[in-house]
Parts: C-alpha cells; structure tokens; sequence
DNA sequence: TAGATTGTTAATCGATTAACAATC
DNA sequence: TAGATTGTTAATCGATTAACAATC
C-alpha cells in the first residue's frame, strides 16, 4: 500500500496475476521472468524489475514461485480491499459489467443497477437489483457508495454524472463517448473504447 | 498516415475530437490549447505540441479553428479508413459493443457477430445478424473480414481464438480476462477492465 | 501599444532496454 | 564446474512540463 505502484506496473501486474494463476492450476512449481516477458511480449528485466518494486525476490537458476508472487500481487492491487460501486444504465454494457466475475472477486462490489425503464426496475442480475434512479441518493449514502460506473447513452451522459455528483458519487467510471465536465475533487476515469481500438487498429503499420 | 502518431496522442486525439465537436454544435469560432487542456486535466503545452505533430497552425491571441481541427483529427486517425470486423460472442458486451454508435462513423464496420446459442442464431442487432460460429470461417473470407472482437466467456476464450486464428483473422481485440496465446504474426489487443479499475481505484492516494 | 496565445526549444521526468556481476 | 537466471546499475528512449520569443 505504502508504495505509490506507477499505473503501467499496476496494468502489467494484473496480467502477471493471470498468466501465474494459469502456472497454479497446471500445478507449475517455478516460473521465470522470460516466460512471463515472453507471453506479453516484453522485456525479461521489466519483469524482474517490476517484481523487484513489490519486493519480490526470485532464485537464480529457478525463477519465482507462482503461489508466492499471485499472493503478493493481490497484496499490492488490494483485491480484498472492497470498494462498493453502483452501474448507472442497465443497457447491455451495464449488464454485461454486472455479470463480469472478474470484478466482485478483485476488489469492485457492485452492489446494484439503477436505470429509468420502468420495464427494467426490480429485475436481478446476479444478485444485484436495478432501482430507478431516483433511488440513489438515498441508497448512496446507506450502503455507503461513492463509485458510479456510467454506462448510460451519450445524450444523457452529463447530465446523469451532474447527477450522480449531486448525489455525493467522488468516482464516476465512465464508459460513455463524453469527455464529462466535473469539478476537481471529482474523479473521473474515461474508458475510451474508439482510442482503444484506433491504437489496435493502427497496429496494422509496422 | 506517413508519420507514426504515438500511441498515447492517438488517445488525446480522440478526447479532442468529442470536445472540439462540442465546440461546434454550440458554434464556437475558436478553441485554445489551454482550455482544450483543462477539460482533460493535462497541460496545454502539450496540446499545442499534439496539434504540432498534425502540421495544424493555430492563430496568435484567437486559438485554432474547430471546424478545422475536426477534419484534420479525422483525416489523422483515418475514421474513414472503413475497417470490416465480426464480434464473436453475443453475450450482453458483444451486443453492447454492437450497439455502440462511435464504432460505426469512426472506421469500424462491425458486419455480422457469432455465437454458439440456437436462440441466438439469425437474431437481428443494430443491421447485423448473428451467426452460428461454424460460418465465421466462410464469411471471413468471403466478407474480407480479418478482425475479431472477442466478448465470449473466460472459458472458451483461448479455443475460440485458436479457431478465429485458423479462421484467417489476423486481429484480435480481447474483451475476455484471458491474456491469449497466439503466434508473433497475430496482433492481440488486451483491453483489460481490471487493470483499468485498479488504476482509476488507486487515484485515491493522492 | 499591451496582452494573450501560439510555436518551439530546452529541461525534466519517467519508463524501457541493455548489460553484466552475483548466485545457485 | 558450466550454465541459467536473478538483481541491479547504466544507457537509452520517449513523454511531459517549463519557459519564452514571436506574433497578432
């Protein structure tokens, strides 16, 4: 916790998670900085050296122990850290974010779904219910949320998030193709799917 | 398209274009690098220097022209460089990423998606048909298709990818929370949700 | 003119890669 | 021992920020 991981590292490590929790379950005593290097097409010694920002240390000859580093990265990520989040949209990409498996184990509880389909209030998605929006001031501050996941339409968008900030949301994850507007103390992560994609696409040059 | 464009100005470019677009609906005659920057939380030395790498002048005292800085963006990322692409997997994020309107009007043509689900089959989203993963090979070909947007589940990823590779697709965007295996000569995009969590999550520190 | 904004260079910062002694 | 792999330092590369003359 103490030491601030720089946002590269944090994403390598959670490919690292994957790739030595693969090791595990073929029951894979070692593992090298080459083999993990090799899988996600880097270099060995970024590997050792991001092992080396977690304190981790190898054995020459071996490499490290799989059990050992899965542990110290979920250590680092803070997967048993709980934070609370609520999905605002419970179009596909809401719903498909509520079913992700991924996140309830690593760390990201969501704990319900809030849209303004009066079709949608009340159903259930893997546990998780969706409420009218309207609830959520008030669901917000009992269950103590102050992350929103926006995966509403773009018209909508800001004025959902002005909303949600009114509401006392700190950290809006947004999925939308807005740049949101927001006051400072205000976190907002843009997952820019087009940019994405135009970096993979422009991969096609070299 | 002659120079490389980095990939993190891929990125920036693209928030510019959202903003700059705003700009002009609300007709807008000008836009400075400063207050392009503080929409994004970043400094505006450095939009002037993105804006540098696209040979675009601005004007002393007025800032740069919208309209201008639109097509230019457009022309540098080329959104009309049409590009065919199948999603696999129609699950709730491949339809949700079938519906997603950015894609379409910005180079990526999503043609047909596949699945396993009888109930699925010959379902209609947005145009586009779904289709019994058995046709992808046929269609591919026939279709010119060489990029596949994977939305199936953890499980099957790694054998559906084996088969899109054997299939002739030579591009992979990964939505799974596998990290695949594929030859050097197959280009894998990992967009990878947790990692971005995590970095958005850690924010908190500061 | 005075002031605001650009274009551009130089300085800083951070991330990746190369190299190699130490180790088992 | 010989060889493979780590840990770590130094070199390189790239991205961001600061600074400021040029311009309108």
């Amino acid at each position: 916790m103490a030491k601030k991981i720089p946002e590269k590292v944090v994403s390598r490590l959670t490919f690292y998670h994957s790739i030595v929790s693969e090791f595990i379950e073929k029951n894979e005593q070692n593992i090298t900085s080459s083999q993990l290097a090799h899988r996600l097409n880097i270099d060995d010694s970024q590997v050792r050296k991001d092992f080396n920002l977690l304190n981790k240390v190898g054995r020459c000859r071996v490499g490290y122990c799989p059990k050992d580093l899965k542990e110290t990265i979920e250590n680092t990520l803070g997967f048993s850290n709980k934070r609370n989040a609520f999905i605002v949209g419970a179009g596909h990409l809401g719903l498909a974010l509520a079913k992700y498996d991924k996140f309830d184990n690593y760390g990201l509880n969501i704990l319900a779904l809030f849209d303004t389909d009066p079709l949608k209030i009340d159903m259930q998605i893997n546990d998780k219910k969706i409420f009218h929006i309207t609830k959520l001031l008030d669901l917000a501050s009992e269950l103590n949320v102050d992350i929103a996941i926006l995966t509403v339409p773009r018209q909508p968008a800001q004025d959902v998030a002005d909303f949600l900030i009114e509401s006392g949301i700190k950290y809006i994850w947004n999925f939308t193709p807005c740049v949101l507007s927001a006051p400072k103390y205000i976190k907002v992560w843009n997952e820019n799917l087009m940019a994405s994609f135009l970096q993979f696409a422009c991969k096609e040059i070299d």
